[in-house]
DNA sequence: GTTCAGGCCGCCA
DNA sequence: TGGCGGCCTGAA
């Protein structure tokens, strides 16, 4: 058990926010997670967060995970004062990190979620971890499967997915399997890269187009100036910003504006 | 019953 | 280079 007193972090507010389909609530204030062959299960109480894993296990792998390193806060306090949206958007989702995720299950997460809602992205993942995944058991007595490797997916038939629900993306993930189980696109190589090289690179992948490439960046790369546009940050970019984002005043983390403003839209409306 | 999801591919002009 | 039809499926 760790206990660590946090800023800008809400683990729910995180859950929510779409960019791990990994996490799910427990009870009320409790939520479990399933990353890098891990799990663990974290209790928020305002400020104060319980890890219930070892303090190795945190220090070394949760801590990082979570971006607990990292100032929002000087994020937040960057935002244009004139920029009324932004600035509430940001309130509201003050609590968003932006998690550094494995960069496979990154992109074969981000393929199911093209066209695709929420809920059902979640199945498909869960599906694809309870099919091809490895079964483990935390500490705790918790059955849980990890994702699948690129090797474990690319000897499927390109429909093979469809059984989990994928549809049509189920050829993109077998493919997009393949290219990387057999060394056509190297993920430790892409690691290395810049934001615009990586994203070059990921747009060879069948099935990735530039949405999808700019979320693998954000969420699998740590690439903070991607700024993935979808359907809701597009429509909301029309409202609010007639003569586009600025994203020259927020060089360096415009990811995590985006992040604020996708919340905003899909929780913001009550 | 309809619409529409965190789009992309393939085809056509 | 840009526009558009088609695509699996199931929440809402």
């Amino acid at each position: 058990m760790v206990t660590k007193e946090t800023d800008n972090f809400n683990i729910e507010q995180i859950c929510i926010s779409g960019q791990c389909f990994r996490m799910e609530p427990i009870d009320g204030s409790t939520y479990s997670v399933v990353a890098g062959g891990r799990y663990v299960e974290i209790t928020q109480e305002g400020k104060s967060c319980t890890f219930r894993c070892a303090e190795e296990e945190y220090e070394s792998f949760w801590r990082h995970y979570f971006d607990l390193d990292e100032d929002y806060g000087a994020y937040i306090k960057n935002i244009d004062v004139k920029d009324d949206y932004l600035r509430s958007a940001a309130l509201l989702g003050s609590g968003i990190r932006i998690l550094r995720q494995d960069l496979w299950e990154m992109t074969a997460s981000f393929l199911i979620s093209q066209q695709n809602n929420i809920t059902r992205i979640r199945r498909c993942i869960s599906n694809i971890c309870e099919t091809y995944g490895e079964k483990r058991e935390s500490a705790s007595g918790r059955v849980y499967y990890t994702f699948p490797e690129p090797e474990a997916l690319a000897e499927l038939e390109e429909d093979a997915l469809k059984e989990c629900n994928l549809g049509y993306r189920s050829k993109y993930v077998v493919r997009t399997a393949r290219s990387i189980a057999y060394g056509d696109v190297n993920l430790d190589h892409i690691r290395s890269l810049s934001y615009p090289e990586a994203k070059a690179e990921l747009l060879k992948l069948y099935g990735v187009g530039d949405k999808v490439a700019d979320c693998i960046c954000l969420f699998g790369l740590h690439h903070l100036d991607a700024f993935p546009v979808d359907t809701h940050i597009s429509q909301a970019l029309k409202a609010h910003y007639r003569r586009g984002f600025p994203k020259r005043r927020y060089k360096g983390y415009r990811g995590v504006m985006q992040q604020y403003i996708f919340y905003y839209e899909l929780n913001g409306k009550r």
